[in-house]
DNA sequence: CACCCTTATGGAACCGGTTCCATTATACCA
DNA sequence: TGGTATAATGGAACCGGTTCCATAAGGGTG
């Protein structure tokens, strides 16, 4: 491979005038551009990047830690980073967490200024701890779907979004409304179904509703699970008329139980989901839509500029959410 | 942050002596070693990566090129990719492909000594200069779900695969059977559907029954062209009574249609789609179930031993497939 | 014409590791 | 006891860039 040297060579000048040409800096005379760019071209020469970074003391590597980046949601999100940064000069690696084991060895060897210049974490919620040493390790760090007052953030408002869904159905006439979402706390500190039953209370006590705690089932994120929650739920003396999922994927398990045993939706059960993943619209299903590919690609932008101006005052860039009504939520039957 | 000269000045010994620390190198003596490591733990010392990439001649960063990596079957196989490099010492970086100029780009642009140890292309053929390209770079390069003669490859037998969905729909009894898969050519030069294709013609050849030119739907891939797709073989003077799709995603689009224009599924039309991914269990959809994580696994662990090893003669490794029958065929009606 | 300022340029020093070579200390052997 | 192989170590050179500093050439001014 040809080095700088080497094109200083054939084109007869010194290694710095390369290496202003390939920085772009006006002191080069247009004649000696033109001998240098010949040169580069002639010898197909690219700048090593790891010796640059070196040299920069800059790594133009951006990295992100995201949990099960197969599901939908996440992928979708991975997505607008991955947008976002391919319009830089920056590289990006991904790293996929799927134990609680590996998420702490990620936010302890990750954001290292030697490896990285800033991080994403999407959809983790890092302890006071892990936030004390981040900005001990001085890497800007921008969190999507997560939260932490003493960092930039990009969310949606989950509250916001289980009362949206939640209303929907007090608006359609229902009185017994089930909420169906992940365990809290769990082991990642997901906190997004847990603000999503906060909305659900919410909406229920603003309409004079109870809060029947046997109508709030919780368990592991999944469709199987899903669906042993449901069961459990239209096997209840009085059951649901409606039910709030915390996730599409969720709601995908309320709807299969609900064929299984012959319920028709929406006729006897209704059903919302959140997110709107690919596969909501196929189904017809009810459902809050969140931004997800909005949420990476601004995420990212808010990392590029803490990255550049200094992080300054933690923002929180809030995202709307909207309900997108299907076919699956009605008024209930009597 | 600490350098090596750091380290080795706490430590009391030379920058060699700590480098051969970080080595494991045996030419240390225990009471040194024991030394270094407690001033590298005293001065929370890591090794910088890029002086250390720089150094070694090594880029210890693998890429991977990947078209539309948020569709389900590519996300699988990525999932097998960064399985397999976490074990590693290996960086990721993932370029995603959307576009033909973005491919050509990246075809060009990634592979290259100074740049990457090793790539890995996912679903994408590279034409013979590509090829040539690559050998010239002397970038290890391995095909993931691709081909070509002159690169080691892990692959499904689509052709197989088409035939044994077809078969399936033979042994139920139908002999009016559509296939509905991507157009070919086309801009990325995809071929797993028009391989497919050829495995449904040799099924029918092999069964004596006529290919006929109306019973082939092809158009770009996606639900929504799927649907068209649909609509037209359906309106045929003599529609087909079995479809078999291309993918999963095709196949949902032919269920929706089938749905909307009430026409029973499996009584009145069978429909198999091709990947098995994890929305076809939840419908019930018969498939043809090809080894998507095993397959970014195994082509990385090629490229690993590649790297090691050198890459002599290009292996190709065959994935097998798997019918998986559930509840979208049967027997025709008559 | 001497002076100064600006523009262009070459090249050494540096980024933080690895590795090779020279040197010293120790052990073993005749 | 001298000689030699071996283990342990320090440090210079190197990887391939960037940047700063020194220097030269040209242009304008009094």
């Amino acid at each position: 491979m040809a080095t700088i040297s080497d094109v200083a060579r054939r084109a007869g000048v010194g290694v710095g005038t390369v290496s202003r040409v390939i920085n772009n800096s006006p002191l080069v005379s247009d004649a000696t551009r033109q001998k240098v760019l010949k040169a580069m071209e002639e010898l197909d020469y690219v700048p090593n990047p790891f010796a640059r970074r070196l040299s920069l003391g800059r790594t133009l590597t951006l990295a992100v830690i995201v949990p099960f980046f197969t599901r939908p949601s996440f992928v979708e999100r991975l997505r607008g980073v991955e947008a976002a940064i391919a319009e830089t000069e920056y590289d990006l690696i991904v790293h996929n967490v799927e134990t609680v084991a590996k998420r702490n060895v990620y936010f302890r060897s990750v954001p290292r200024p030697e490896r990285v210049d800033g991080l994403l974490i999407i959809s983790l919620s890092p302890s006071d701890e892990d936030v004390a040493r981040f900005h001990r390790a001085g890497v800007p760090t921008v969190l999507v779907d997560a939260r932490h007052p003493r960092l930039p953030r990009v969310v949606v408002d989950d509250v916001a979004g289980g009362r949206t869904a939640t209303r929907h159905l007090i608006d359609l006439g229902h009185h017994r409304i089930a909420f169906l979402g992940d365990q809290y706390p769990n082991p990642f500190s997901f906190t997004s179904s847990h603000e999503r039953y906060a909305g659900y209370r919410n909406a229920l006590e603003e309409a004079g509703l109870p809060v029947r705690p046997e109508y709030t089932a919780t368990g592991e994120h999944g469709r199987d699970v899903a669906r042993e929650l449901t069961h459990r739920l239209l096997s209840l003396p009085e059951p649901p008329t409606a039910i709030v999922a915390a996730s599409d994927t969720q709601a995908l398990g309320v709807l299969e139980v609900a064929q299984e045993r012959g319920i028709p939706v929406p006729e006897s059960l209704s059903v919302i989901g959140y997110d709107d993943i690919e596969i909501a619209e196929y189904l017809h299903l009810t459902t809050i839509r969140q931004p997800l590919f909005d949420s990476g690609w601004r995420g990212t932008h808010l990392l590029l500029r803490a990255i550049e101006n200094g992080e300054g005052e933690p923002s929180c860039d809030l995202l709307p959410i909207e309900l997108v009504v299907r076919a699956t939520t009605a008024p209930p039957a009597e």
